[in-house]
DNA sequence: GGAAGAACGTA
DNA sequence: CGTACGTTCTTCCG
């Protein structure tokens, strides 16, 4: 018996859910006459075997229609009108399931015409139905096209359903020993579930798919597979207009189906039946046998096709892109070829390193021989950490673009390699490549050894292509990127050895310390090729290059300077702040009658509220109901108690005084504060703060904003100085919507929320009262986030009816804007993606989900990621502007913090007029023209002592 | 010891 | 039924 290999036919065992890796399309299956049946055909194991058939049954009307009415016609049409909700929603699940299921053979089956053996039976039959909708008769073609495309046969027979052409399929397939999954949203085909057949039934969605397996039916029936039929007999199928037997449900049906073995047991015992049911039965007995005859498939039809024709085949790619263009499916063409363009390579290997270890003069002449400077990048890898101001390096592996690799231990170097490497480092034209370079900046400044010529970051490249991604572990990108493991490829180590994956956080000790420090550096080599490509293909390559790449060292020194603060002010302030929650805490106790409960308890407090006190009901969570600070308000104002008011003390006081205990934790030994910029994590584009998060200082309280007296002017600093955007993002929002009115706004100098107020409520600026501007400013920032006039009302406290007025008010005056927020939407559901004033995309797949939640938190990212996006490109390209003309001017002013849409700086002695003019003008004209942005961009500046007093 | 949830700080 | 984050605490689980 020959079987042709389909690659990685061998199916891991899958649970339910478990997504199964691809199998290539164009692979050759195994012709199902070449497969006898092994061992038993109806195990389950036989899967895990070999190459066992699988066979993909789908009933392409069900499910097209299924789709038709699961995704919103409105967002899904061509430019020239066609409906697609149907074709997209058949195509988006057909991908799944050729992804999912990986079948070696494909049929889709499709009903021809409304009469059949059982409309001449039975005129009623699937009589009643409302009439399919014509927008939808039209995608059916539609389906055929992409059918045809892929290469995928339809099998259609006159006189018959599209369940008896599955049945049939079914069978033959079955008897040749071959797996089979039948798709269909018609419940009659439960009747054919068996060992190796299973039932994929539409939940909801396009998505949602049940598994019925035997014991799925049984579960869900009481009855097993076999008998699904006698039981939908006697229950009849509405859907089908055949009328069950009146009384009978399925609970009764199953019992009796039980205790008679089947139905024509229980005919033949219908007589001992008791009861009203009993009755009933007797009194229908024709009717059930003839819904028999009606629901159960035709298992043996002549059709034009068998099995091995089936077969799955390459597709074809011009025909493909030729029907997805015309339907205008550019994210599903994307994620066609993306999932199940075949060749996807197995993971297999690692690294085959050579992990020299040079020392003395050899260093130089490896790096001379390897890593020449004016030469290709080669990979770097270093071994260290830094933290909180503090780190340290311990080792550096080099990949040079030859393939060799070395491996330098930095504890033990000698005086001539030291030098050598150090000079290697500093050199800006031998070009580097790194992963996570802030780091390695970071730990190698420790060892007072500077890195120059980063030429690639591979987890910036990463984040750039795939934004909402959480992390950009080495290893991972290294699996996805290069199909590979990080690790020492097997020919090149001790076969006996054990595999280690080196930590870059861990002891990092070991005998393979080195060879694995090589292997990153080689990976990240490579994976910078293969990623800065997949940069390109994004349209990256400028962002990435000229303003991700040089933020990085910008953002490490300004971590590695951190910020004053005052710690006996923090001190002083922890212990006025503790003395406030002890004070709260025991009035808050005595206010409910001595209890020392944990006032940071929710679930404690629901208990004290709703239970003991009585309060009514606040607004559910998933695990009771809340007591955040806008629910225990409005509880005090309906049900005022003096425990709410304590216990909000006690929560302000208590949340300020961790902060300010995080704080003094953070306090490094220079004392300064060094936070950590995140420069992946964001999706939006963003920087993140962590360790501690300087970006979420308290401001809006006067309490609050004590704490931002404590981050004070550096020793060796004249004065501290803030300069922010104002209102950056409704600047964005004017630019990329083009609306005329919001323009003019900017440009015209007027408060921008009064300008706005006097156009929507037709009355002139200065008689804007301040009731109508904070109206106007809640609703034009809400508009950035998909704001609906549902939580327009609630956050305004205002009827939906007037919210929804308001709204209307608005986009009639500035109608560029609502044009702008509907196109945004569209265009990322055609796209795939969003784009920023400098090209950083969001890939948003969501946007076509069937799933209503998930799609309009889509639509609500679409509406924001432009608009927060271009705001983050905007101030990291002020940053770089600021720096470079700190550096050009050589003055010694440093850059501290950025929190969005204000820079901190810490200004040098005598340079206050210098660095504020540098500022706005970076900031403001320099950074307009580099964005070509429509409006101006206003930057206010202050300056003090501390960070508040240098606030505005 | 880690995960999940609730709560809340910023832009 | 408003986007993007990070931190802290409690609670629950193993």
């Amino acid at each position: 018996m020959s079987v042709p290999a389909v690659s990685r036919t061998a199916l891991p065992a899958r649970s339910a859910g478990t997504p199964v890796r691809v199998v290539g399309l164009s692979v050759t299956p195994p012709r199902l006459a070449d497969v006898t049946t092994t061992s038993s055909a109806t195990s389950d194991d036989a899967v895990l075997d070999g190459p066992r058939p699988r066979l993909l049954l789908v009933d392409g009307h069900s499910l097209a229609y299924r789709a038709f009415f699961a995704l919103p016609a409105e967002n899904f049409s061509t430019s020239t009108g066609q409906v697609t909700n149907a074709v997209y929603g058949f195509t988006s699940m057909l991908i799944n399931l050729l992804r999912d299921e990986a079948p070696t053979h494909v049929g889709v089956a499709f009903d021809v015409s409304k009469r059949t053996f059982r409309t001449e039976e039975y005129p009623e039959y699937k009589a009643g139905r409302a009439s399919t909708p014509t927008e939808f008769l039209g995608q059916v073609d539609l389906v055929k096209e992409v059918l045809a495309a892929l290469r995928i046969r339809v099998v259609t027979k006159e006189g018959y359903e599209a369940d008896d052409v599955i049945a049939t399929l079914t069978g033959a397939a079955r008897a040749q020993g071959a797996e089979v999954l039948v798709v269909t949203g018609d419940r009659d085909a439960f009747q054919l579930v068996d060992d190796a057949t299973t039932v994929l039934y539409p939940r909801k969605g396009v998505s949602d798919l049940a598994r019925m397996t035997p014991a799925a039916v049984e579960e869900k029936y009481g009855v097993r597979p076999e008998r699904y039929g006698d039981l939908a007999a006697l229950v009849g199928e509405s859907s089908d207009n055949l009328p069950g037997v009146p009384g009978v449900g399925p609970k009764t049906a199953a019992k009796w189906l039980t205790a008679h073995g089947d139905l024509e047991g229980l005919v033949a015992g219908v007589g001992s039946l008791t009861g009203k049911a009993g009755q009933s039965l007797r009194d229908h007995l024709d009717q059930v046998l003839r819904n028999k005859r009606l629901n159960a498939p035709v298992r043996d039809l002549e059709l034009p096709v068998v099995v091995d024709d089936l077969a799955v085949r390459p597709w074809d790619r011009e025909e493909v892109h030729r029907v997805f263009d015309g339907l205008e499916f550019r994210v599903l063409r994307d994620r066609l070829f993306a999932t199940l363009s075949a060749d996807e390579p197995e993971v297999d290997g690692g690294f085959a390193v050579s992990a020299e270890r040079p020392a003395g003069e050899d260093a130089a002449a490896w790096l001379a021989a390897h890593a020449a400077p004016g030469g290709p990048a080669s990979g770097v890898a270093v071994l260290g950490r830094w933290s909180g101001g503090a780190g340290d390096a311990w080792g550096l592996a080099l990949a040079g673009a030859d393939g060799a690799t070395a491996w330098f231990d930095l504890r033990e170097l000698s005086p001539e390699a030291e030098s050598a490497l150090a000079a290697w480092l500093a050199d800006e034209s031998a070009p580097k490549v790194l992963h996570d370079a802030k780091t390695a900046l970071h730990a190698l400044a420790e060892r007072g050894t500077p890195l120059e010529g980063l030429s690639a970051d591979t987890a910036l490249a990463a984040y750039l292509c795939q934004p909402d991604q959480r992390s950009y572990d080495l290893a991972d990108l290294a699996v996805r990127f290069l199909q590979r493991e990080l690790r020492v490829d097997e020919g090149s180590s001790d076969p006996g050895e054990e595999q280690g994956v080196l930590d870059l956080d861990g002891d990092a000790s070991g005998p393979d310390e080195g060879q694995l420090a090589c292997v990153r550096a080689a990976a990240t080599l490579e994976l910078s090729q293969v990623l800065a490509q997949q940069v390109e293909q994004r349209g990256g390559t400028a962002l990435l290059r000229d303003l991700e790449l040089p933020l990085v060292p910008l953002l490490a020194q300004m971590e590695a300077d951190g910020i004053a603060v005052d710690t006996t002010a923090l001190e002083r302030l922890e212990g006025e702040f503790a003395e406030v929650v002890a004070d709260a805490a025991e009035e808050a106790y005595a206010a409910i009658g001595g209890q020392k409960i944990n006032l940071g308890s929710p679930k404690q407090l629901q208990v004290v509220l709703f239970e003991q006190l009585g309060m009514p009901k606040t607004k559910r969570t998933k695990t009771g109901y809340t007591t955040d600070a806008e629910a225990l308000a409005d509880l005090n104002v309906r049900q005022p108690h003096p425990f709410l008011d304590h216990l909000l003390r006690h929560r302000d006081a208590s949340r300020l005084r961790q902060t300010v205990e995080g704080l003094l934790k953070s306090v490094a030994a220079d004392g300064r504060i060094h936070t950590t910029f995140q420069q992946t994590i964001a999706a939006t584009g963003r920087l993140s703060s962590t360790d501690p998060n300087l970006q979420n200082i308290p401001i809006r309280t006067a309490e609050g904003r004590r704490i931002r007296e404590a981050f004070v002017v550096g020793r060796d600093a004249e004065v501290l100085l803030t300069a922010d955007y104002s209102q950056i993002e409704m600047r964005i929002m004017a630019h990329l919507s083009g609306d005329e009115g919001l323009i003019e706004a900017f440009r015209s100098g007027e408060d921008l929320h009064r300008f706005v107020g006097a156009r929507v409520f037709g009355v002139e600026p200065a008689d804007v009262t301040g009731e109508m501007r904070a109206k106007i400013k809640a609703m034009s920032y809400g508009l950035a986030y998909g704001l609906s006039a549902f939580g327009l009302s609630r956050q305004l406290t205002i009827p939906v009816d007037e919210a929804r007025g308001l709204m209307d008010d608005y986009f009639a005056r500035f109608g560029g804007v609502r044009d702008y927020l509907r196109g945004v939407v569209e265009e990322a559901r055609a796209t795939g993606f969003t784009e920023t004033v400098l090209g950083r995309r969001r890939y948003l797949p969501d946007l076509t989900s069937d799933n209503r939640q998930r799609r309009e938190i889509a639509e609500r990212m679409a509406l924001n990621a432009p608009i927060q996006g271009s705001a983050a490109d905007v101030i990291k390209l002020a940053m770089l502007g600021v720096e470079r003309a700190l550096r050009s001017q050589d003055l010694r002013s440093r850059l501290l913090l950025q929190v969005h849409d204000e820079l901190v700086v810490d200004v040098a002695p005598g340079e206050r007029e210098a660095v504020e003019a540098l500022l706005r003008e970076e900031m403001g004209t320099r950074v307009q023209e580099r964005t070509r942005l429509s409006v101006p961009l206003d930057v206010s500046v202050g300056v003090g002592a501390s960070w508040h007093e240098a606030g505005h």
